[in-house]
DNA sequence: CACAGGAAGTTCCTTTTTGAAACTTTTAAC
DNA sequence: GTTAAAAGTTTCAAAAAGGAACTTCCTGTG
């Protein structure tokens, strides 16, 4: 199977991860939900290539999940739709998840 | 950041998804949680190329998620560890999330 | 026993994606 | 009126994914 045929795929998990199956697009949905809005911003939170981020910005504003509003000429806002929001479950898992089982190390320099 | 960097980072959402944040990855967990557990059961699922299919499962063997077990000589089944099960609630929020954002349309042939 | 067939990979080679860095364009600042 | 920042593009190299054929070790079957 193509990645691209997962949006139609019978079972539900595979066409959500058609949306937000991707190493980026959860992150940015992250700062999305703190307050991040600016490509700048996401970039230097990322630290992932302007290149990437502008592919997965307009695939998630396409899936609707984010909305692009110009703050000023050729600047934009990206924020989550009411679609985008219903994700926030998603995001609560995954951090219970990571919190619990995959506890930070401290370094022991 | 490299992807690889991701899983000493200190949002527990990172960490989560620098396990399983891979396209591929958490429909293998699916597999398992349907009862897959042998290569030619999950490539037939995924139609997945065997080469990726090797890698991510190793990587989920060497993260602790799956257990290699040899069933005969050189054949292996793969299944959840008690750690790999508690990514439920995590497909669970996925499930339902894309059964009610993204419903299956029906083709309209 | 010799041969076919399946499971689980490997190899080799091509196509896509990423990544890194420099280059645009428009607007605001000094 | 030169300088800077925001949000991209472009260009080119490196890494990952896809495809197909090839390998090994078993397990039948005749």
């Amino acid at each position: 199977m193509k990645w691209s045929n997962l949006e139609n795929d019978i079972c539900p998990v595979a066409r959500s991860l058609s949306v937000i199956g991707d190493r980026w697009t959860l992150l940015i949905i992250r700062d999305c939900f703190l307050g991040i809005s600016r490509f700048q911003q996401f970039q230097s939170s990322l630290d992932i290539t302007r290149h990437v981020l502008t592919d997965r910005l307009n695939r998630l504003v396409e899936q609707g999940i984010l909305i692009k509003e110009e703050y000023a000429r050729g600047r934009y806002d990206y924020r989550l739709s009411e679609t985008g929001r219903t994700l926030e479950p998603v995001l609560r898992e995954l951090f219970n998840w990571g919190k619990r089982h995959r506890p930070l190390r401290r370094k022991t320099a």
